[in-house]
RNA sequence: GGAGACGUCGCAUAGUCUGGUCUAGUGCGCCACCCUGCUAAGGUGGUAACGGCGCAAGCCGUUCGCGGGUUCAAAUCCCGCCGUCUCCGCCA
């Protein structure tokens, strides 16, 4: 949720944003009007409950005829406090469902849609594999020569878009992951193992069911959701309490499976393992005050470029437009893999800064000087199941064998290559 | 799944039976000041969040797990839900 005041006082910096994002301007003014309309039955409702409770006192005193006058007074005035006060709390349901719709303000992001987005840098040169003398591998192919992937039994089993990683392939999805939560902890962050199914009042809050709801799975028999990402655990976290960061952000490393319906993707990335049903992620989640929120974004990033360099890929990070920005986030940098057999790069991270947004949906605040304040709230990405993909496909040799990146060979017993089996 | 107990201002608790004097008391913790060779102890005062009005000082409202209801009036009575604990059942 947006800060109100901001609203208030520079409604023109909001009206920018939902035009940057490519979203409708004039929410911006009914909830001007919608927020006026609050005060004002505010105001009546509370002028009428001071007269009650003063009266109420006054009953408490009394006795006898004086307290039969009374009473008679009051009862009138119960309706009008009970008419008020249910003005009042529609005003304030109609203000709030407004002020929901309103995305993050974008700060910073390139303005445009979803090929608008700007290259801040590219790392690492793709192999030519014309002048090594040989066609590359897709992704399924060489997995299914390492026997660590298969889609077959996995569609046979739950359906499309899903898979089994078997043998090899297991252990290096571990490797990834392992790789990922020990850089994590080594950098200060708190591991953490989260739920999968969160509430409601949960997913709402960390800004996953707006415009992207139909991504969601959702238990209805449990009124439960399964995350698409540890983040909305990580985000709720710390729901309702108000944080001490006078020591620095609060860094959490998540590990969870992953659920995603990819309901709008027909036909998009059907083949292998890039774009599936379940996969697992360690993300980054962190709190903190909301002047270093720029700052810990750029360090996100840096972590993320890290993971990258230890598997050895050669990667691009671009710079998101407002356009295609998620709800919450404010600004957002992905790194990308360069995908050899799809001549395209392949998103493997994503770092988001949702400055105060999420912080103030699900009340996480921190003490100040005077007072409270919302805290900004960050997520970044530091290992998934996709990034299989990149790594089997770059370090590909001619013979169908995968060299393991150096960086992961200590998960993995020392293995320097990974040999077919047929 | 069944039975019972419980949920109060950071923590611990009083208050609920018997609705109004609860403007939620007390202890601990914390902050300020005082006292004090040092330390320990002691004294005094202060110590929630959110919202509205106001230039401000301040005034007012909301919140006793959450949501309804009864009543002139609810921490207190009634209903539903959520959570915690204990016991039983079932099961990895």
């Amino acid at each position: 949720m947006i800060d109100l005041r901001l609203l208030r006082d520079n409604p023109d910096v909001v009206r920018a944003s939902q035009q940057a994002r490519g979203d409708d301007p004039a929410l911006v003014d009914a909830v001007l009007d919608a927020d006026a309309r609050r005060r004002t039955s505010l105001t009546e409702f509370e002028g009428l409950r001071a007269e009650q409770k003063a009266l109420g006192k006054q009953v408490a005193k009394a006795s006898g005829d004086e307290k039969a006058a009374l009473l008679a007074k009051t009862k009138q005035l119960a309706e009008d406090v009970k008419a008020r006060q249910a003005a009042a709390n529609a005003a304030e349901a109609e203000l709030d469902e407004l002020l929901y719709r309103i995305p993050n303000v974008v700060e910073g992001a390139p303005p445009g849609g979803e090929d608008d987005y700007v290259v801040l840098k590219e790392v690492g040169t793709p192999r030519d594999f014309a002048a090594e003398g040989f066609a590359p591998r897709d992704h399924l192919e060489l997995g299914e020569g390492l026997a660590a992937v298969d889609t077959a039994r996995g569609a046979k089993v739950s359906g499309s878009r899903f898979y089994f990683l078997t043998g090899i392939g297991a252990r290096l999805e571990l490797a990834i992951l392992n790789a990922a939560m020990d850089q994590a902890v080594a950098e200060g962050f708190t591991p953490m193992i989260t739920p999968t199914l969160v509430t409601p009042a949960t997913m709402r809050g960390t800004g996953f069911l707006g415009a992207h709801a139909d991504e969601i799975y959702r238990l209805e028999r449990d009124d439960l959701y399964l995350v698409g990402t540890s983040e909305v655990a990580l985000a709720g976290y710390h729901g309702d309490e108000i944080l001490d960061l006078s020591g620095g952000p609060r860094r959490y490393a998540g590990w969870s499976a992953c659920y995603r319906r990819e309901a709008g993707s027909h036909g998009k990335d059907v083949r292998g393992i890039i774009r599936v049903h379940q996969f697992h992620k360690v993300e980054m989640f962190s709190y903190c005050a909301v002047e270093d929120a720029a700052a810990e974004h750029a360090r996100m990033l840096a972590w993320e470029e890290a993971m990258l360099a230890k598997v050895e890929l050669p990667y691009r990070v671009i710079d998101t437009a407002a356009g295609d920005l998620g709800t919450s986030a404010a600004r957002k940098f992905d790194c990308e893999a360069w995908l050899p057999t799809q001549q395209r790069y392949l998103e493997l991270t994503s770092t988001s800064n949702c400055t105060t947004f999420q912080a103030r949906r699900m009340n996480v605040r921190e003490r100040t000087d005077d007072g409270t304040r919302p805290v900004a709230t960050l997520n970044g990405t530091l290992g998934t199941t996709r990034w299989i993909v990149a790594i089997l496909e770059n370090h590909q040799q001619a013979d169908g064998s995968v060299r393991v990146p150096e960086g992961l060979r200590p998960y993995l017993g020392g293995l320097e290559v990974l040999e077919p089996v047929r």
